[in-house]
DNA sequence: TATTGAACAATAATCATTTTTTGTACATTT
DNA sequence: AAATGTACAAAAAATGATTATTGTTCAATA
């Protein structure tokens, strides 16, 4: 039995890609490819075709122009991260420990892959999609059901309302995925932990 | 009795600007309207001088390059932001209104003068500052006190760390500056304020 | 019917060249 | 002393001709 993986009816507003059709799946790969060797700017849909071995008529017929092709390898990027990361979260009993562990594998993200080699090569295009809200708003389906089980548990405050909370969260990883010191050196895990323990809670240890 | 603007001891480290040298403040002005007519890129040391009507040789006696004197220029925009902030923020007696208010005030400067014209001009460098820590970190010394005198009345837990308040205060007025619509739409003086109220005390409206 | 590949004008990237700007030095002026 | 202005080599930016890429169309192919 295959488990479909998860996507939020919020993200489905328009132009969702179908990860079943195989030629969807070839242009993606052929084009993370171009995009991990040479850089956005770099890469061709020439160049695209090549790689995938396939024609650029097609991927012109799937993707309407290289903007949206980027945007889809990027969409389906931050799908995998937030698909991996969500599989792991189940593990975690506490919402302090889940945002931890988003913090962290989000660091880790960045550092590999497709982020990382932008940041070297281009990195006012990523400061600009790091800027763009849009990037942010696949993260917030996530939230909700945690925030409710923690506020069930008694973990946080249950008088707070579940989109502030849902708000305040994406606001603050984001926060800690971008600059692991801004105050205070929060770049371990410990560190981490401890930070977000008082600042979600405000309750005890 | 003239009252000095406040630079707290953390944002000495080095390389503090004598806004009372006449000729600093002449490179400072000249500097900022370049920057505001043409942008970064296309201000030549030069074209700084014949604005300011000094020669290119002085500002080189005061900023050895054209960096330090871009530098600058956002340095003393920052500064006279937080001292115009600090101001007022003794009005407001809740921390919730003073991080609201602070919001608002970021959110307005951001729309005029320098930011406003880079954000037209050169998006990307503008982006590019934005995710510097260092642009953040004139910012921090600005909360402590107030952050203490929440603590006394009782508006925010006193069991919490004042380091870790003010690492979250900064980091969420900075995304509620960037973002005014995450997750929840914060754009609206109402909204933000009550945003902030159950995010930041977690008890009672 | 989906994919291919070729043709095409419009747009954008590349590259060698020319021009401007940078940062430094120093003699001159105020 | 501080500010000016000129000169200078190295670095960077504007320029314009050339090449590559984009996005569209459509007939041929699988």
């Amino acid at each position: 039995m295959v488990k479909a993986a998860v996507v939020a009816m919020s993200d489905m507003q328009f132009n969702a890609l179908n990860y079943d059709d195989p030629m969807v799946v070839r242009i993606l790969d052929a084009g993370e490819q171009c995009i991990l060797r040479f850089g956005i700017r770099r890469t061709s849909m020439g160049e695209v075709a090549r790689v995938g071995k396939l024609s650029r008529g097609s991927i012109y017929r799937y993707f309407s122009a290289k903007e949206e092709l980027v945007e889809g390898i990027i969409r389906r990027q931050q799908e995998r991260f937030l698909n991996r990361t969500e599989q792991q979260l189940d593990k975690e009993t506490t919402l302090v420990d889940k945002v931890t562990l988003s913090v962290l594998a989000g660091r880790k993200d960045m550092q590999a892959g497709i982020f990382a080699s932008l940041a070297e090569v281009e990195p006012e295009t990523l400061a600009m999609m790091f800027l763009d809200p849009k990037f942010y708003h696949r993260s917030l389906s996530f939230w909700p059901p945690h925030i409710r089980m923690a506020q069930a548990t008694g973990e946080i405050n249950p008088q707070v309302r579940v989109d502030f909370v849902t708000d305040l969260v994406v606001r603050l990883a984001v926060s800690l995925v971008m600059f692991p010191k801004m105050g205070v050196e929060l770049a371990s895990r410990k560190a981490l932990r401890a930070y977000l323990q008082q600042v979600l809670c405000a309750e005890a240890s």
